[in-house]
RNA sequence: GUGCCCGUAGCUCAACCGGAUAGAGCACCAGCCUUCUAAGCUGGGGGUUACAGGUUCGAUUCCUGUCGGGCACGCCA
């Protein structure tokens, strides 16, 4: 809970909306002294005519203390500080609290915006310098990234974005799953298609990667090595050819890990050689990918780095050592449901590897050792089940689990002539990310995927994000800063002498209307960062793009009188200001024409 | 079957953790370019917030049930 300090009516606030929150907060505390009163929250009243702020403070606190809505509100109302930029209070409704500040209040805060610059819209009191990892994208190095990738991406991105914008320490990471099975059954794919491409045929395994890019990879490594790695022999083809049509085994799956066992035996130290070539290239696709699409990490964690340093089997004694761990059915269990799963976890197989579950455990431990002070994790909606297993683990090693916060993300389908678009892995048939920033662009990509909220499905259209008319809303943002741009270039003068404006001149409806939403900005940053909700930022800019385009065709800017050219042209400075700024933290550019 | 998410204008989505007359965009209709970029602006029609109950001053929001959709229920990651 925020506690609102007395504020010296001198200084001129920064942010009235704490500043009127502040002020009720002094009148209650003078009203009911020995109250404890419940967070004050005020809200931007639908309609004008409901003053600039509204609270509803009195009505929440009528019930607890037997009191009339409207005449507790009347109380605080009186006991209220005097204040220069409050033009008047009055009680409504139920029992709402409408503050209404003075045109000159208004009028002034263009100043503080000039002169916060860039900064303008940081709140730096709600992260106030605390650490925060957030982990996201973290895809398989197994393949391209697909659309439902590029929406983790970008919602990530932007949202480490608002996070840093909102005072917090923030750093990005990206979890390599470079340890797996699925990496084994990418270097087992391109080593079969690199058998092909030598001559030997083999039936390619139906849950093998099928996508093309792993025929391009064999191709490289045969125009590299040639036949090099095909080891010839007849035992050879004979061992491949019986895993690979095993009936003996359960399913496809236990016929695939045949097949790999089998090209480690029959490749040997060969087999690192293609494992490690695999991943480089697919990793430097996604890393490629992602710079492209303007989305940046500070660190690539190595799950395979947890095994080589000892972690996973670390973070495994801990669990046996305290007796959470038991063996069944030859595998090693961990006993999750005393935390609160559902069912017990296998850590690791009767083969004696670990699962992806056991380095998950090594890894969110070693995320703790680091000292972060919040732990974010970005996971596909399809992972939530997932959820209960890692936290009961972070319990069972005696972390606290509410340090760490999963924000999920739903999936993302994409419509083309008002078609789904077929997305299947396993046919190798997926619209990759690269595919759909080619196609539409990375600036409406990134708008688009946050333009929704992430616990929502999102229906990607494709046409709709392709066109460059009125219908995609990315230009319509861009086009506000862009004629912004245009007519200071036009008045070929400073922004120094902005700052020297007289904003008393100001008085349009048009640009009072302006600069309330300009006062916004930092609220709505406050809202992003607290409900990890990048969406609400690109709602802002719509409406910010909004009420600058009304008063470009209301008003003009470049006037023969001087004084108001200039009052005008600091309003739409600011605004392009708070526009670029905005964008950039979404990841889109800030083009100065179009 | 069990658990999680969701259901709001014809379509795609908001609604500041329970507030005042539920808002935008697209589509549709009618207007605005010899003046700073018409990728723009102005006005208009469009709703029993899936349905039925409940909680209270007040519900799109919270609870229960029903219907409908998505996802998850591996010794995959």
């Amino acid at each position: 809970m925020l506690n609102y300090l007395p504020i010296m009516v001198t200084k001129f606030p920064n942010n009235f909306k704490f500043y009127c929150a502040s002020l009720l907060q002094q009148a209650i505390n003078k009203a009911l002294p020995d109250e404890t009163i419940p967070p004050i929250e005020l809200a931007r009243p639908k309609q004008s005519g409901h003053g600039d702020y509204a609270s509803n403070i009195a009505m929440k606190m009528a019930k607890s203390l037997r009191k009339n809505p409207r005449e507790l509100a009347a109380v605080f109302i009186s006991a209220m500080p005097v204040s220069p930029w409050l033009e008047k209070t009055e009680v409504a409704g139920g029992g709402f609290i409408n503050l209404f500040l003075t045109q000159n209040a208004k009028q002034q805060s263009l100043y503080t915006m000039l002169q916060t610059g860039e900064s303008f819209g940081d709140c730096h009191h709600l992260g106030a310098g605390k650490s925060i990892l957030i982990e996201f994208v973290s895809a398989n190095p197994t393949g391209p990234l697909h659309v439902g990738h590029g929406r983790g991406a970008a919602f990530g991105a932007s949202l480490a974005n608002v996070l840093a914008a909102a005072g917090f320490n923030v750093k990005r990471e990206f979890y390599v799953n470079d340890a797996g099975r699925q990496m084994d059954i990418l270097t087992l794919s391109a080593w079969l298609r690199y058998l092909e491409l030598n001559g030997l045929f083999f039936q390619f395994p139906p849950n093998a990667y099928q996508g093309e890019y792993v025929i391009t990879m064999a191709r490289e490594i045969h125009n590299a090595h040639g036949e090099r790695y095909v080891h010839r022999s007849e035992s050879m083809l004979q061992q491949l050819v019986e895993a690979g049509t095993d009936t003996t085994a359960e399913n496809e799956d236990a016929r695939l890990d045949r097949l790999i066992a089998s090209a480690k035996s029959i490749l040997g130290q060969d087999y690192a050689y293609l494992h490690n070539f695999v991943l480089t290239e697919q990793l430097g696709d996604c890393r490629n990918d992602l710079m492209e699409f303007g989305v940046e990490f500070d660190t690539w964690f190595s799950e395979q780095s947890l095994f080589d340093s000892g972690m996973v089997t670390h973070a495994m004694r801990l669990l046996e050592d305290k007796g959470l761990l038991y063996q069944q059915d030859g595998a090693t269990w961990f006993c999750s449901t005393r935390f609160g799963d559902e069912k017990d976890r296998v850590t690791q197989r009767e083969n004696g590897q670990y699962t992806y579950f056991a380095s998950d455990i090594a890894y969110h431990l070693n995320k703790y050792e680091r000292g972060f002070d919040h732990l974010l994790n970005v996971w596909g909606a399809d992972h939530h089940g997932y959820i209960p297993r890692v936290k009961g683990a972070i319990e069972a090693l005696g972390a606290d689990s509410q340090k760490l916060e999963i924000a999920l993300v739903q999936f993302a389908v994409l419509y083309r002539n008002g078609q789904k678009a077929a997305m299947s892995t396993r046919s190798g048939e997926f619209v990759t990310l690269r595919e759909l920033r080619e196609e539409v662009g990375n600036d409406a990509a990134r708008f688009f995927y946050v333009l929704r909220k992430s616990d929502q499905h999102l229906d990607f259209d494709l046409d709709l994000a392709k066109s460059k008319s009125n219908e995609n809303p990315v230009y319509y943002v861009q086009y506000a800063h862009a004629r912004i741009c245009s007519v200071l270039t036009q008045w070929s003068g400073t922004p120094a002498m902005l700052i020297a404006a007289d904003t008393a001149l100001l008085i349009d409806p048009a640009e009072l209307a302006l600069l309330q939403k300009l006062s916004d900005f930092q609220d709505t940053i406050e809202a992003a960062a607290k409900e990890r909700a990048p969406h609400l930022i690109a709602f802002y800019l719509r409406e910010l793009a909004s009420e600058f385009h009304s008063y470009y065709n209301s008003t003009r800017f470049l006037v023969a009188e001087e004084t108001l050219k200039i009052a005008r042209l600091a309003l739409i400075f600011a605004t392009r200001q708070v526009l670029a700024k905005g964008l950039t933290i979404l990841g889109v550019t800030s083009p100065t024409e179009m």
